[in-house]
RNA sequence: GGAGGAAUGGCAGAGUGGUUUAAUGCACCGGUCUUGAAAACCGACGUGUCGAAAGGCACCGGGGGUUCGAAUCCCUCUUCCUCCGCCA
């Protein structure tokens, strides 16, 4: 959510970040400001009748202590007064306040100032290709879904008896292989200095609230009813979370956090070629980072994520190129993101495998996520990114690396596979 | 799931209807003293909001109520503790 005094004080800018994202939000913007003035207007009011009140009734205390019942009847009478017009001024303060929220909650975050303007992927802006020539895999080479069944690495069938479409179960060594990125992308987040957190996968309302998935994106979260509670679509809900109302010291910044999740989205109405495969499921293993840091580095910190996740991607040796979003195709909460996608030969199309993203404010206002700066208390900036997703990744193993001889595995993954190629099955 | 107890500032802990602008201690910060430090002493010391400022208002787990007036009384929810039950 976005600050009042953002657009009050920086309302140029404000409506030109905006426009990047193809938002004319003038009209908004100003009805949010005659809203906020209302509000003041209201509350001083109200403070001023509530201030009459307390000194009328310290008034009434030292009138009966010295017996003067008269007086202080007379004074109850005007309290009584006071207390009708106050309770009249709150309603009026409290459907103000909700009006205000509620056409803020509107408002996406405001693009920092290098995102590119656009509509759609389209527009996406290519911050780092991929050096060189694209691998290029002989005529047979297959896709994912049809490599899973000769390796023996997934089943969708399987998960359609258990619970339904879009939930692959892992099998044999295609569970292992699993377990071993999971690993290897823990081992190497927290050696970069981010400490490990196994949150829990279901989450309250406020929590949801905090990083901004409701009230935008409801009908992507499950939701068990019976319990008032929503299964994650990201560690990030729950790790941002962790730090929800803290006011920080200085010198705690900037926190570093990772962790590994599965991962749950409705997805709904998502059906055809573009989703077979592992390439869009319900649920999913996700290995998280997030960031709280100081304004003046968050984007500093936004740069180490990238570059982060980028080694990462080249101890798996697989190309990937590195996109700026622009503005229409930024997510709500978002300044700015780089999307980091995988190239899959055999479906010849890139495979996004990871989202990092800064925040900046939006997400630290609803959560009070503060620190003391030397000029006063000052929300944070929170970041995150995903390093990585494992099902995109998985694809692109299979797809990059077979061979005649088989899938053969990076050699950063000899270890946690115990093996160095994945054999056919069967 | 049942019975009982509890929730107050960074921490500990007073406070059961009216100068509570929440005592006191500890921690933290500034200062005096000291070659330096410790101790001692002095001072400052919550958050949000309105205001140029002075100052006002709100906040004692959340929400609601009683009252001229609520940390204090009532209702309700949540969480924690003790005991019982169930259970990986």
């Amino acid at each position: 959510m976005l600050l009042v005094h953002t657009l009050r004080d920086d309302r140029q800018r404000v409506l030109e970040g905006l426009r990047k994202r193809g938002i004319d939000a003038a009209i908004m913007v100003d009805r949010v400001v005659t809203l906020d003035d209302k509000r003041k207007e209201l509350q001083t009011s109200n403070d001023t009748l509530l201030a009459e009140r307390n000194t009328l009734s310290t008034e009434i205390g030292t009138l009966f202590k010295s017996g003067r019942k008269n007086e202080a009847n007379a004074l109850r009478e005007r309290v009584n007064e006071i207390k009708g017009a106050v309770a009249g001024a709150e309603d009026e303060l409290r459907a103000t306040l909700e009006e205000l929220e509620t056409t803020l909650l509107q408002l996406p975050n405001v693009p920092y100032h290098l995102v590119p303007a656009g509509s759609s992927a389209e527009d996406n802006e290519v911050y780092q290709d991929y050096p060189g020539e694209l691998p290029a895999l002989g005529p047979d080479a297959k896709p994912h879904w049809e490599l899973a069944e000769t390796y023996g690495i997934f089943s969708l069938e399987l998960g359609v008896r258990t619970t339904g479409s879009g939930f692959p179960v892992f099998t044999g060594q295609g569970a292992r292989l699993q377990r071993a990125l999971v690993n290897f992308f823990l081992d190497r987040n927290t050696a970069a200095g981010y400490t490990e957190y196994a949150p829990p996968l279901l989450v309250n309302e406020d929590t949801a609230r905090g990083t901004g998935q409701l009230p935008d994106k409801e009908g992507q979260m499950y939701y068990i009813t019976e319990d008032d509670l929503y299964l994650i679509p990201t560690a990030e809900v729950p790790l941002t979370n962790l730090y929800r109302g803290e006011l920080l010291d200085a010198d705690q910044l900037p926190i570093q956090l990772t962790g590994y999740t599965p991962c749950f989205r409705r997805e709904a109405g998502s059906y055809g070629a573009h989703v077979r495969g592992l390439n869009r499921v319900h649920q999913f293993d996700k290995v998280e980072i997030v960031q709280l840091a100081r304004p003046e580095e968050s984007y500093a910190k936004l740069d180490e994520m990238v570059a982060h996740v980028g080694g990462l991607l080249d101890a798996l040796e697989l190309p990937y190129r590195i996109l700026r979003l622009c503005g229409g195709d930024m997510g709500f909460t978002a300044a700015m993101t780089y999307d980091f996608e995988v190239w899959s030969a055999a479906q010849q199309r890139w495979l996004e495998v990871s989202s990092v993203s800064n925040f900046e404010t939006f997400q630290s206002n609803r959560l009070k996520l503060r620190y003391r700066a030397e000029q006063g208390n000052e929300l944070v900036h929170t970041l995150n990114g995903s390093a990585l997703a494992l099902p995109r990744i998985i694809a692109a193993l299979l797809e990059n690396k077979q061979t005649e001889q088989g899938i053969l595995l990076p050699e950063v993954l000899h270890s946690y596979v115990g093996k160095d190629r994945l054999d056919p099955v069967g």
